[in-house]
DNA sequence: TTCTGGACAGTCTGAAACGGACGATTTCAA
DNA sequence: TTGAAATCGTCCGTTTCAGACTGTCCAGAA
């Protein structure tokens, strides 16, 4: 009802529910950790207090309470539904971002070791591979049941990064193995800088 | 002095004051904007908040507050140096996250109208060949200072996910084209359950 | 000169996001 | 039948976040 702003945390929440039909916060839990939760993780204390400031803003009804264990099952209203269709059709000016403290890691390159950097890479390699088994084996798993089909498409977009981030890694491990990098000449600089500063 | 929980943001401050030397937090904002602020972007306020944190941890040392424009100049410590060299050594265990509302919205195909799905990717596509433009230019324009090019590795992993993401969405963009996406079935059967809904 | 607009530099605030500890409930196997 | 493990939910203190706001400096117009 009143005016709320609403995040992406809330629209993952509204779509979920408008999904997967009465949901507790605890389902949306779990069905985002299968899902959009491998790119964009949400906090689980959130997806306990989003639905309940959905509610106030009549996005999500509680539909009905649970005695012992109080669960709370929320259901998407008209309001709801128009709101995240309204999403839906709005351009996304946002670009994506790319969190990856590896990354970082690699940007401070020349504060770092060789042996760091090697460590760093084989590190990703293998945790790259591993993603992308269990990627594939997800789309294997899910491939002839249709009614999850149109949403594995992300699941391709995922497998696409994943294999580019592979590619990378293996590129720089073998650039560290050869001696290219990180460039000599760089860190002896940095090493420079660094004793002077002590 | 005190213990304080280092965050990512402390090591992109910290290390950055060790690549460049003493910096203000001014500075800090414009050379993280330019680097590693293109895959994960933090809020300007913090660098000016995080600073003061590092400081009261006595891993960065205020050099000097000039008058007027009262600037703060922040230099790495001894302790700072060893910090960030130990947090460099250590094995990075969380995956990368790709943060991207364009691929939630993709996610959530079945809610959506063809036609929202074509303009979500055409706007993609769009973006991300500005991105990849981009990408390409600073590759030229650095390829040939020595001093940058170590750092110039993380714009690689960029310019492959980027090419990832563009060949994605244009294999989306063509399936919209053609029809096949998304799926007619489960579009309605969406239908369905949102009348029911209502 | 003074005025003024725009780039530059920093502060503040309230709301989300975060993560992890904790508590309660249910299930199931020993 | 009991108690260990899995399930489900809340709470709390930090950190992150966006963006409004304030102040400073400089250049060129008046």
């Amino acid at each position: 009802m009143s005016s709320v702003r609403l995040s992406t945390t809330s629209y993952v929440v509204l779509g979920m529910i408008a999904l997967r039909g009465p949901s507790t916060p605890y389902d949306l839990k779990r069905a985002i950790g299968r899902s959009v939760g491998y790119f964009w993780s949400f906090p689980h204390a959130q997806l306990y207090s989003e639905p309940k400031r959905l509610e106030h803003a009549g996005l999500l009804e509680l539909e009905e309470e649970q005695h012992g264990r109080r669960r709370k099952l929320y259901t998407i209203t008209g309001e709801g539904e128009t709101a995240l269709r309204n999403w839906l059709s709005e351009p996304v000016n946002a670009h994506f971002e790319l969190r990856d403290v590896a990354e970082i890691k690699l940007f401070f390159n020349e504060l770092a070791t060789p042996a760091d950097v090697a460590r760093l890479a084989s590190g990703q390699i293998e945790q790259h591979e591993r993603r992308i088994a269990e990627y594939e084996s997800m789309q294997k798993r899910y491939s002839d049941i249709d009614d999850v089909a149109s949403r594995m498409v992300t699941l391709e977009l995922g497998l696409g990064m994943e294999r580019a981030a592979l590619d990378f890694w293996r590129d720089v491990a073998g650039r560290v193995e050869r001696g290219e990098f990180p460039a000599p000449p760089a860190r002896e600089a940095a090493r420079r800088r660094a004793r002077k500063a002590t």
